[in-house]
DNA sequence: CACCGCTCCGCAATTTGGTTGCGAAGATTG
DNA sequence: CAATCTTCGCAACCAAATTGCGGAGCGGTG
């Protein structure tokens, strides 16, 4: 079967492709709609659906807000330094990071900085407030020095696929 | 009326963010259920759904994949450097990178860096390949240095309301 | 080649949810 | 207070989702 692709659990196949990039871009796209586009009757299109969700391959339906239109129009990328790098700290740290709602994205740097944090704020007073009161307040963290996007020219959940 | 906070062109209530909330977790919640948690009958709670998306507040749902089901499992971050900072180099490289599939973020900053990609790949070859075929060869491109991360700790569409 | 078994599809019936319009209730203003 | 505006809830109608069954297509074996 050479259109099959074997990724994981779960084979994808040419329609099962179709399907997640017509509902990685409309993830309300009615299964009628759907079926019409990857060129199945809604009801196979609708089982392959949900073998996809079942198999863990769509993860969840969100819906995608506009940050500006909630007061959360600004995006602030943070670097931040650990005092040490023991898994007590590092764990701490994760799991604390990981509860502050303003925190979008957290990842753990193999590079430059110990840890890399994507924040939404209002505006930069909104982001100093939270850096001091919530980020800088985490056991554990040594330094933290921020950069500023002056322009988001790409933000998109879509995978390539 | 004092839970009546204004942004933008929409004045949000509580139920509007208690609507927001939900739907930004689960973006296929059916309008019964959803209106069942906010308090409502099915009617007005669909009423309201409709103005957020009318009013663009709103934006869009989609499906959202699990990266490693898809093979595309690990993520980098790219800073990159360009020869000039002209309106014209610019722009010319965000209508570039901005077409890059592999290309899930990128931002203008203001500092470290002149702009700052994440780059989704299935291994370390595969995103060395999108390096030097395509981030290095948009017109402008002087410099590129990529960090990895050993961990995502935090990946959220959910923003705070 | 033919036959068999498995997988996936499509159709149709049933169930569930979305949509719409109207009257009522609640909130605001003079 | 009364009048008006806004939002709600109910119910009818329509659309879509779901499910089950039989059929079609494909692959493997003799």
């Amino acid at each position: 079967m050479a259109d099959k692709v074997e990724f994981n659990t779960m084979k994808l196949d040419d329609i099962d492709r179709r399907i997640l990039r017509a509902l990685q871009r409309d993830g309300r796209m009615a299964n009628n709609e759907l079926a019409n586009e990857v060129g199945l009757s809604p009801s196979p299109c609708l089982r392959r659906v949900k073998l996809l969700e079942e198999a863990g391959v769509i993860d969840r339906y969100v819906a995608v807000l506009n940050p500006a239109s909630i007061g959360k129009g600004l995006t602030f990328f943070t670097r931040i330094w650990l005092k040490t790098q023991d898994e007590d700290t590092v764990q701490h740290f994760a799991t604390e990071v990981a509860k502050l709602p303003q925190v979008m994205e957290c990842y753990l740097m193999l590079g430059d900085c110990d840890a890399l944090v994507r924040v939404v704020a209002a505006d930069v007073n909104d982001y100093r407030r939270f850096q001091s009161e919530h980020l800088s307040r985490i056991k554990g963290v040594q330094n933290v020095k921020t950069d500023v996007p002056s322009w988001t020219i790409k933000y998109t959940s879509e995978l390539p696929i």
